[in-house]
DNA sequence: TGATACTTGGAAAGCGCTTTCCATCTGCTG
DNA sequence: CAGCAGATGGAAAGCGCTTTCCAAGTATCA
């Protein structure tokens, strides 16, 4: 039904192959007079050009596939701000999928595990057939790769296609950005440990993330050199609602409550992201207990929504939109990098450390 | 470079006919042994579709293109998940662009309303261009459409392209969803007028978006009916920052600084939407202003992140994630429905309302 | 047993472009 | 003015599928 390339030659007075190098970059250039025909006929007619016939004949779709867990969790959100801005400098579009609804097929299968994994293989598959020129994997990986995932990547990387995960993955020839999360776990508890604090407990995120599990470790790691050990280490989802529940949890086990809680020092919880922070923030004040006084509280990403947050939360932060752009980047570079290191900065707000001090005195 | 369905047709011995009705749905199925055949060879060689030959071949893509302003934002990105989801459900994929960045020829000129208006217009053809089924605007109209995105759109629809809007448009044949935003606004000025404000100050978004003019003029409506003025309106852009901006600018208008403030009443800020009140509640915190004791706040969305604020955002909620859903449906759906109408409920925090008298009694 | 009606697999014509060749034409050089 | 390089427009062969016809095979019925 559109107007398609045949309909502006002919109304133009040029061959197909004349229209289209006028129209759609090609390395040979038309005559001036004839150039300005094509250009006529074509806006009188208003032409656009369909990407799936030039895909199909450029062997290239200008489609780069992003995969988040959930897009409105705003890790995720800023990443993929940050991928749309390189996407949309470059000309490519960007195709967006979610793993936080099972597969698609509806056929969630009891265990959670396997149906984030399988939702990531059907947006990794659509995205193959669909011929996106790269794929962005912005979910965390797993030690061990889905090896149907893996088996999948791999044809599509030797068919050319270019994939990009954040953090280390067993799929060969992808390219990863190494984010420094046992590094920053580690430098955040050093510098609260530095600021006075002692007791710590651990809200992790799924064990079998790897992002979740580098973190905890840097915790551990940080404090066993300090020769402290976590009171408590749980284990909830990476969401607000996991780090609720989680803190609850916590709580009950340590028997702390509103009343004989600063004892020596406060507690600090050591959250394996933002959102699990605040979401332990919300649990802290639902059983009373006050930020920082009572119990402290520490994230990590340092997510742009933190900006608003009272108290301010302590955290690692880390460059998110800019991940996103050194994502993209690598994804539409041809061979030139095969991966990138991304560092963060410990920032102390009131949420934990920096009032640690006069917690302690009051 | 990938496998074809020619070879596969080739290995199981059949035509590429029969090998296509078996491998992607068609009316006729083959006999059962031919398509075991053909399942066995495909598996064999790894084939997967090239869905751009497809979507050449069957005319239609499969895609929905969305187009949200900043998808870093918890209205946005909350929308985009309820679409993601609709969309995974029946198999699509979501094609997303984003306008918070210019239109992508790095040509920012100038003017931040043609900016943001070349760059829906450019997400629009490339959508277009893509041929997908269906484009949502997720972005506030404007009363006036830019006439290139409505003739586009227009020849768009004419073509068989579903387009939905949020907020009415005046781009003939598209679906909208009307929100109700000026009856929110009415209704949650209401509701705190009735727990005893009376001093109010407007925070207005742009004012050549619909959404930020229907939203101002039900805070109007309401307090004229209750024969109250504003006692001032500034505006600012949808953001934290612009909430920041306009709030500072507000207090200085209105001289209220920390110490003599609990006079009568104190002053309730309403902003057009939450994240504008956020960053006005941050404001407020910088200047030492106590919330709700000295200034109150009320915002517009009930978006996802309020969750774990503190003090809880009063706020009109609207079903953002069921508003996603509902686009994707309609936009997925032949001709059905033609729109359909989405309101939220009020929703009372501590920010403002519910404690209004207990800060005029202390 | 011959005629009629289904099934079923395959050949081939597109879907809307790009791009390789080719043919033609222009402008120079000797 | 013959001869050749370089420029320029067009014909046609794909790109990887879907789907319409067709032809051939299998039942069904009188």
């Amino acid at each position: 039904m559109p107007v398609k390339l045949t309909e502006v030659a002919r109304l133009a007075g040029v061959s197909l192959a004349t229209a289209s190098r006028v129209l759609n970059g090609s390395s040979r250039n038309p005559a001036a007079d004839i150039t300005e025909r094509v250009r006529v006929a074509a806006e009188e007619l208003g032409y656009v050009a369909n990407a799936q016939a030039q895909a199909l004949a450029r062997s290239t779709t200008g489609l780069v596939g992003l995969v988040v867990h959930d897009i409105a969790d705003p890790y995720f959100s800023a990443i993929a701000h940050g991928v749309q801005e390189v996407a949309l400098k470059s000309r490519r579009q960007v195709l967006l999928a979610g793993t936080d609804f099972g597969g698609g097929d509806g056929a969630t299968d009891g265990s959670t595990h396997s149906a984030t994994h399988s939702a990531e293989l059907a947006a990794v598959n659509a995205f193959i057939s669909y011929r996106t020129d790269a794929i962005i994997l912005a979910t965390s990986r797993f030690l061990e790769e889905d090896p149907l995932l893996s088996r999948n990547l791999e044809r599509y990387i030797k068919n050319g296609g270019r994939v990009v995960t954040l953090g280390a993955t067993s799929i060969p020839h992808a390219k990863v950005i190494s984010i420094g999360n046992f590094e920053g776990a580690r430098d955040l508890v050093a510098a609260l440990v530095d600021r006075g604090l002692v007791r710590f407990a651990i809200l992790s995120g799924p064990h079998d993330r790897n992002t979740a599990r580098s973190r905890v470790s840097g915790f551990h790691q940080a404090l066993t050199e300090r020769e402290l050990t976590p009171l408590a280490v749980v284990e909830g989802e990476f969401s607000s609602r996991g780090g609720f529940n989680a803190t609850l949890e916590c709580l009950d086990t340590l028997e702390i409550v509103a009343a004989g809680t600063s004892l020596d020092s406060p507690l600090c919880i050591l959250a394996a992201n933002d959102v699990m922070a605040l979401g332990a923030m919300t649990a802290l004040r639902s059983r009373g207990l006050r930020i920082p006084e009572d119990v402290q509280v520490a994230g990590f990403d340092d997510i742009p929504t933190l900006r608003d947050h009272f108290p301010g939360l302590s955290t690692y932060r880390l460059p998110l939109e800019e991940i996103g752009r050194l994502a993209a980047t690598l994804a539409l570079e041809a061979e030139t990098q095969t991966g990138s290191t991304v560092t963060g900065t410990v920032v102390l707000r009131e949420s934990a450390g920096t009032t640690a001090s006069s917690a302690n005195g009051a």
